[in-house]
This record gives structure tokens, C-alpha cells and sequence, in this order.
RNA sequence: GGACACUUAGUUCAGCGGGAGAACGCUUCCUUCACACGGAAGAGGUCACAGGUUCGAUCCCUGUAGUGUCCACCA
């Protein structure tokens, strides 16, 4: 027997365990039909948060749903290596213990990467546990393992193969806190307040002078040019001049170029090619040199002279001084403008050149555009998200895959120690002692990319790879799109000729209660396991489903969680209110026409209609439309009405009870399978607890709508029962009268009735009544309804009645004006379709002999 | 500077070309034998604003305002 509260501590106990031995979780077989999805894979820098609770929870739905739907369902775990953010998190450990980093060899930090790796490698198992979710562990991967570094490795000589991986001197974003380079996405431009300094570049030999402004006064050491547009009036009598850099009295040309924009600040602009990217351009074009002025850790070099060695902005306040005591500091204004910070560690990212190896991205961003026209395209869920997508392959530049650290895979490339030739191979070359091996790793979103068709085991043409890829559906959220999505889109079509998945379903982002992001910095952030300790993991699974629409955000309201464990509680209770109906040994009926009520009959026609509805947007991906048909189902259908009335049918004997029983077992059964996806531990519980059950719910199949009971037969008569319930409830209410005061009542109805109808009727209005053909001799309150009216003929509050009536009618009143104004509009019925017409007509109709009713009554009080 | 989203009940959010919905909160009543983590009843909304399309617009279109997010090298 069920215990009277649902606690969701004693009801997972032990149920993961079980379904992982039972090897419930293991994709194979092979009579069914493929369903694969691979799990993004987290970074194994630190605990899971909300947001990963929500992006797996949404997997589990769909894996659980469509293993039950009979699918083969392979859901693959892993985890990801996260390059730069795991390799500073052990380095700030390492430092912790006081280790000496700087001593350190490449080696020795992998080992203790390693270690770390499986330290947290076990937290994301346990959570993983904690949160229930169906993974295939026989397959889990890791971004680094060895398959997958086979992977990497490949793909990286076929790309540079076809000419779409090169090695180049550009300018990249460096980040000197890490002193690695970042591709562009990894450069998070924020508004950072900062001074536009004006200084004047003497014209050589002239007093004359060209005001020139800049953001970066440090970076004067690398000026090889200050540029002018060619037609601007002011300047043109410079042009073919030199002027002298206040920096470091260097005189440089001033050369004409249209990129510069006369009506932007001075329309002089200074030029420096190796730390910005136009400037860069304009470097190349002119053939100027380009000098680097930092130092890895954004210190200044020995071009600088004496401010060689001092970091980046102190330079900038040392330089400002000494060009104010000589005079050539003109203003400074102060203003706002984006900069780039780095995406992991937040410092200033400074623009370099630096030789990198970039991913040519033209011919793979036109591959993936193409795709998205033709048949074979991936399907955005929601589609909004695939402009996103096709926005930004549109405006793609080359990509950065080099990073000057150890954690990751190392580059395939190796270097002739005397000749300096470069060779690209996935294996060392024979002759290895001549040649020493690139020291660069790739970006962690290289291998990433690969991920949907390298954890099957590809470049082996495994089983794995040929009956799971592409995949069936992939679950992340939008703030990955660029990162991981479109990566893996172009990696797969330009590699296995194959889209990575049919269906990309994006989800928005966990907020806190008042619309922010979840941060360290602000401590706002939730951890799932507090919250699961607090109301079970089934509530946090329902609350994280089944609150926001596809692709919106989501706040976490920990009322809400409450609610989602209320709402078990309520289907625990219901649970055991049927069991408890249940005699030991009962066998069911088997269910017809000839044997079910109207009641039971309205309840099966909704159930079915709940079927339709949740299937067709699980169908749809969209959870909480999902939950919400089961949700109202559970409550008003059910719980509510059903389950009420059914208490009045159990005390009968023979056959009608038997059948009442087996209406609430068939009801139950098919609630817990249709909730189970959401919440499987409570369902699991539930389940085991009904008769003739299999091993367990996840052997189950989903439940279909069965057409013999989507029928309304019995409705009109239930519509009856409840209006009659529900205006006599209200009546008591509203006259102060007890709840189960007795009331004198006359119906008069306009079906035929079953005999359930008396039956009902009293037991929920605690009332006798007549069954009467004409109500009009009679004194009292009249109600009426679609399918009969109803008389109050005893307790009649006189005042209240004429209130209500005139109510009732000033109702009717306006919803005659507002039928005939649409009718007597010729546009409306020239134009509206025949059907909306005709039911505008019928209602009319019943207003009107409504109305009559009504006053007649009123005048009669 | 572009792009996308959002603006609906006190709050958080659904929804929709033909009389506005849920949850939570609030008010009143009820410890009746599944559940007080409950039940019954109820109050509460010019659906941001202005135009347009339409027989009809909260819904579609355009614009405006506000909010948020993403992208973008303007010195």
C-alpha cells in the first residue's frame, strides 16, 4: 500500500541502479528501429548547474519517450576536455599547492590534468545519476581519448589536405592572461568606458601638425603610417609628407587611403599593422612594415624603449605624461566603446599578429548554406534559430584553431629541425628525430565538432556509425549555436557528406527570479542537487519542462518547483485512492459500449483526446504544451469529476462496479506512462504498484488513442450533471447555505437520461428532485442549460435572484447584439465561411429563446 | 551600426483571425471516508502604442516606444 504523502526521497531510492544493471539504458537492438542522440558533452572543469539539468532533462524526455515509442534508442554520454578553462583551472590548483607552473614540463602537466579529469569526471557521473537520465554508459566517450584523437588527427590532414586548413601570419585575438590565441567567438565585446586620447604627430620639418586620436596610446610604437582619406580637403596638402610619431620621435608617412573616414574624429588615423586588423589590411597593402610591440603577457617589448617590460597600461598612463611635458597632448575625451574581453578569464584581449593555423571557412560555410536548401537540410526547432545560423555562416571569417597551450589535441604537424620544412601527417614521420612536433594544441570546438559521428567510432566504419549517424536530434541551448552547432553542421557535411543530426531542438537559458543570467560573480546560481534534496528529482525534472515555451528563457521559481511536487502528490494520491478501490486478485473487465456508463464513456473520450494531444507536441518537442493537456486532464477529468463520481459507482454491486474499476486502473496506467518521460522515479513507484505489471515501466509502450472510445456518446448527459452541480454548489455559496444543505429542485430535461443521472445528481447536490415536462406553473430560480434547465423552488433568496437573473439577461443582451451586428453585416455573410455563418445564426437563435425565458421568469418573481 | 526575440491578470508565463487562459498569489467557505502538498466558489486584463489589411485583429502587416539577447574592427 502507497504511503499517504508522496516522498520523493524513499521513491528514488535505488531505481537508477536497477535500470542501469538491468541494462535498460544500452542501445542495440537491432529489430527495432534506430533513435540516437549524443549528449553535448559537458566540460570537466567543475559541478553541473541548472542549466545542464535543463538541457538533460529534455534528452531523457525525448529518449524515454521514443524508447517507448519502440525504438532502439541510443543516447550517448561523454564529457568534454574544455582546453583552455580546464588547463587554468589546473594550473590555479597547481599554484595552490605551490607548485612552481613555471618550471613545470609539458608532461608533468598532463599527468595532473589527467588526474583531475577523473576526479571530475566522477562528480558529472554522479549527477548524471542523480538527475536519472538514460544514458548508454557502454558507449560513453571523452574528447580526448584516444578514438577521438585519431579522429582530430584525421580530419585535421584531410582539411589541410583539400587546402582548407592553413597556417598564416594574421591578426588574432590574443589573451595574455592565458597567452593563447582565441578564435573570434571566444572574444566577448563589452562596453567598457575608456578616453579617446588627441595628440599631435608634427609634420617633419613644419610647424604644422595633423591631430590624430587614439584608444590605445601604447600601441604608438608600433604607428608605421598615419592615414588620411585621399579626399579630404584638409589634408590633401600633406599628401607625399612625413610626420613624427610622439611616441618615439620616429617619422612615418602619411599616406592617402579611402578606408579612412573623413567625417569620423580628425581623418587622421594612425596606422598600426600588427595590432589591429585594418590596420593590418592597409600594412599589407602598402607594403609597411609590422612591428609587434607586446610581449606574450600583453607587456611591452624592447621596441619600446624605456618602457620595456611595463605592462600594457601603465605604459599607456607613463606615455600620456611624457607626451603632455612636451607638449604634444591635446585632449582627451571620454567615452564608451566596445572591447574585447576574453570569453573564459575576462581580461582585455589584445590584437595581434601571430602565425596561426586557420580553418578556411568560405567553402565550408557555403557547404552548410547549401545544405539547409535541399532535402537533406537539419531541421531547426525552433526554426526561428536556423536565420541565426545561416546569419552567421553568411558573414563567416577564417577561424583560428591553434592555442598555445597543452590540454588538447596536439597539432599534427612537425617541422624539419634543419630545413624547417612542414609536414602534415596524421603519424610522426619516419625519420621523427629530424623533425620536432608543432607544440600548439587545437581548439577544444575542433573536436567538439567531430563529436556525432566520432564517438561512434568513425574513421572505422563501425556498426555503431553506419545504424546511429546522423543522429536523430540534438538538444542544446542557443548560446551554443555558433560554438558547437554550426560546427558540427559543416565538420559532418564536409567529412562524412552526411548532416550530424535530422533535428536540432534549442532551448533558452536558466534565469534567476529576477530575469539575470546565473553567475558566480552575482552568487545567484542554483545547484540542482539542493534542490533535488529538497523536492525530489522528479519535481525539478516536471518544473524544468514544463515552464517555458521552445527556445525562450526560464526562471527558476522554486514556487514552482513546489508546484510541480504538488502536482505528483496529487497523482501519488489519486494512485492510491484507485489501488485502494481494488479488491487483491481483481481481474479486469473487458470494456464496450454495452458495459460502460455515460460516465465512463465522457472520461475514456477525454483520456483519448489527452493521448492525442500530448503526443502531438511531444511530437513537437514541446513539453510543456505536452504537460499542460495532462495536467488539466489529471485534475478536472479525472481527479475532479471521474474520480468523485466513481466513488458513488464503487458502492454498487455486480458488473457496473467491476467496470468502474477497471476504468480507473486503464486511466491511472495510461496517466503514469504518459507522465513517466517527465518524472520517472515517481512513475516507476507507481507503476510497480499496479496489477499484472511488467518488470518494469521503461518495458512499457506508450499509450495509444484507442477510436472505439473517442466517441462523445454520454457527454450531453455528463455537460447536464455538471452544470446542474456546479449552479447548486454556487447557489449555496452565494445564499450562505451549508455545502450539503438540501434543496427542493426541478429539472426539466431536454435528453434522455441514463439512470446514473438521479444517482449523481443527489450525491452531489444532497438534494431530492422531480423530474418535470414544464416549469413555467412553478416559483423559483431557473437555470438553464444546453441540454436541460433546473428550478430551485425551496430557499429561494428573492433579491439574489432577480440580481442573477438580470445578470443572465443584461449577458444575453449583448451577446444578441453582438450575433445580429455580424449578421446583419452583408461583408460578413457574403464573405465569412458558410459553417461560422450558420453557428452565428444557431446561437442567435438560442439567445433569443433564452432571453424570452429569462424576462418571462423575471416578471414572475 | 545590424539581427532576433519579448511587451497579455498582482507576479511568472501560455495562447489565438470569430466572446481572454494556466500556475502562483489574493478573497470567501469547507478538516466530507485519495490528497489541506487538499476541495468548492470567486475577484482580477482598453492583450505596450499608432496606423494598415480583413466582414471581423489581442492574433497578420508596417511603424513607434520600452526591455532583453546575439552579432559587428570604426581609429
Amino acid at each position: 500500500m502507497l504511503d499517504k504523502r508522496y516522498s520523493p526521497k524513499d521513491v528514488e531510492q535505488g531505481k537508477y541502479e536497477t535500470w542501469k544493471s538491468k541494462g535498460y539504458f544500452t542501445a542495440g537492438d537491432k529489430s527495432k528501429s534506430p533513435f540516437s542522440m549524443v549528449i553535448p558533452p559537458p566540460n570537466v572543469t567543475g559541478k553541473l548547474h541548472l542549466g545542464h539539468a535543463w538541457n538533460t532533462t529534455i534528452q531523457d524526455i525525448i529518449a524515454r519517450y521514443k524508447k517507448m515509442q519502440g525504438y532502439d534508442v541510443l543516447w550517448l554520454p561523454g564529457m568534454d576536455h574544455a582546453g583552455i578553462a580546464t588547463q587554468a583551472k589546473v594550473m590555479a590548483k597547481l599554484v595552490s599547492l605551490g607548485i612552481d607552473v613555471t618550471k613545470i614540463t609539458r608532461e608533468e602537466f598532463l599527468k595532473y590534468a589527467w588526474e583531475w579529469k577523473h576526479e571530475y569526471a566522477e562528480n558529472i557521473h554522479e549527477q548524471w545519476a542523480k538527475m536519472g537520465l538514460m544514458l548508454d554508459y557502454s558507449r560513453e566517450r571523452f574528447t580526448l581519448d584516444e578514438g577521438l584523437n585519431l579522429a582530430v588527427r584525421k580530419v585535421f590532414v584531410d582539411l589541410y589536405n583539400k587546402g582548407l586548413i592553413y597556417q598564416g601570419e594574421r591578426i588574432i585575438s590574443w589573451d595574455p592572461v592565458q597567452q593563447t590565441a582565441l578564435s573570434n567567438i571566444e572574444v566577448i565585446h563589452q562596453d567598457d568606458e575608456g578616453y579617446m586620447y588627441y595628440f599631435k604627430y608634427h609634420i617633419e620639418n613644419s610647424d604644422e601638425y595633423l591631430e590624430v586620436a587614439t584608444t590605445r596610446p601604447e600601441t604608438m610604437f608600433g604607428d608605421t603610417c598615419v592615414c588620411v582619406n585621399p579626399e579630404d580637403e584638409r589634408y590633401k596638402k600633406y599628401h607625399g609628407k612625413k610626420v613624427i610619431n610622439p611616441a618615439n620621435g620616429e617619422i612615418i608617412p602619411i599616406i592617402p587611403d579611402e578606408y579612412v573616414d573623413i567625417t569620423f574624429g580628425t581623418g587622421a588615423m594612425k596606422c598600426t599593422p600588427a595590432h589591429d586588423p585594418n590596420d593590418f589590411n592597409i600594412g599589407k597593402k602598402y607594403g609597411l612594415e609590422m612591428p609587434t610591440i607586446f610581449n606574450k603577457d600583453a607587456t611591452m617589448n624592447e621596441k619600446c624603449g624605456k618602457y620595456q617590460g611595463l605592462d600594457r597600461f601603465v605604459c599607456r598612463e607613463k606615455l600620456i605624461e611624457d607626451i603632455k611635458s612636451r607638449g604634444d597632448f591635446i585632449k582627451q575625451e571620454k567615452i564608451i566603446h566596445a572591447v574585447g574581453h576574453s570569453q573564459r578569464n575576462n581580461c582585455v584581449v589584445e590584437p595581434m599578429l601571430s602565425k596561426q593555423w586557420f580553418v578556411k571557412m568560405k567553402p565550408l560555410a557555403e557547404e552548410s548554406i547549401k545544405n539547409q536548401q535541399g532535402k537533406d537540410r537539419v531541421n531547426f526547432v525552433p526554426q526561428r534559430f536556423e536565420n541565426t545560423f545561416l546569419q552567421w555562416m553568411n558573414n563567416i571569417e577564417d577561424w583560428c584553431i591553434s592555442r598555445q597551450l597543452w590540454w588538447g589535441h596536439r597539432i599534427p604537424a612537425y617541422y624539419h629541425k634543419v630545413t624547417g620544412e612542414v609536414v602534415v601527417s596524421e603519424n610522426p614521420p619516419k625519420d621523427m628525430e629530424n623533425y620536432v612536433q608543432d607544440n600548439d594544441v587545437l581548439d577544444t570546438w575542433f573536436s567538439s565538432g567531430l563529436w556525432p559521428f566520432s564517438t561512434m567510432g568513425w574513421p572505422e566504419k563501425t556498426d555503431d556509425l553506419e545504424r546511429y549517424f546522423p543522429t536523430s536530434c540534438l538538444v542544446t541551448a542557443y548560446d551554443i549555436i555558433f560554438f558547437w552547432v554550426s560546427r558540427m553542421i559543416f565538420q559532418s557535411l564536409n567529412i562524412t557528406h552526411r548532416k550530424p543530426f535530422d533535428d536540432v531542438v534549442i532551448h533558452g537559458l536558466v534565469r534567476d527570479e529576477l530575469g539575470r543570467k546565473m553567475s558566480k560573480s552575482l552568487g545567484n546560481g542554483v545547484d540542482p542537487i539542493e534542490v533535488i534534496d529538497q523536492y525530489g528529482v522528479d519535481a525539478l525534472r516536471y518544473f524544468l519542462t514544463t515552464n517555458s515555451t521552445p527556445g525562450q528563457d526560464m526562471r527558476y521559481i522554486e514556487e514552482k518547483v513546489q508546484s510541480s511536487a504538488n502536482y505528483l502528490n496529487k497523482i501519488w494520491n489519486s494512485a492510491r485512492y484507485v489501488l485502494s478501490s481494488i479488491p487483491e486478485g481483481f481481474v479486469e473487465v473487458k470494456l464496450s459500449k454495452d458495459n460502460l456508463s455515460n460516465l465512463d464513456k465522457w472520461l475514456l473520450n477525454r483520456l483519448m483526446i489527452t493521448i492525442k494531444n500530448v503526443t502531438n507536441n511531444m511530437e513537437k518537442y514541446d513539453f510543456n504544451a505536452a504537460s499542460n493537456h495532462l495536467y488539466n486532464f489529471v485534475y478536472d477529468d479525472f481527479c475532479s469529476q471521474y474520480l468523485e463520481m466513481s466513488k458513488v459507482k464503487l458502492n454498487e454491486e455486480g458488473l457496473s462496479r467491476d467496470v468502474t474499476r477497471t476504468v480507473l486502473l486503464k486511466t491511472l496506467k495510461t496517466i503514469i506512462l504518459l507522465i513517466y518521460p517527465y518524472t520517472p522515479f515517481i512513475a516507476e513507484e507507481l507503476y510497480l504498484n499496479l496489477p499484472n505489471h511488467l518488470e518494469s515501466v521503461m518495458l512499457e509502450s506508450y499509450p495509444k488513442v484507442e477510436k472505439e472510445f473517442l466517441s462523445e456518446d454520454g457527454k450531453e448527459e455528463m455537460d447536464l450533471i455538471f452544470d446542474i452541480i456546479r449552479e447548486v454548489r454556487n447557489y449555496k455559496i452565494v445564499n450562505s447555505l451549508a455545502p450539503n444543505a438540501k434543496l427542493g429542485l426541478s429539472i426539466n430535461l431536454k435528453i434522455i437520461v441514463s439512470s446514473d443521472f438521479a444517482l449523481l445528481v443527489k450525491r452531489f447536490t444532497f438534494s431530492d428532485f422531480d423530474i418535470v415536462d414544464d416549469m413555467s406553473s412553478l416559483k423559483g430560480e431557473l437555470f438553464t442549460f444546453d441540454y436541460g434547465s433546473m428550478m430551485i423552488t425551496s430557499g429561494v433568496n428573492k433579491d439574489e435572484m432577480k440580481e442573477k437573473l438580470e445578470k443572465e439577461i443584461a449577458f444575453d443582451k449583448s451577446a444578441i447584439a453582438r450575433s445580429e451586428n455580424m449578421l446583419n453585416n452583408p461583408n460578413f455573410i457574403a464573405k465569412a465561411p458558410k459553417e461560422k455563418v450558420e453557428s452565428e445564426k444557431a446561437k442567435l437563435e438560442l439567445h433569443l429563446a433564452k432571453l424570452k425565458e429569462l424576462e418571462e421568469k423575471l416578471k414572475n418573481i
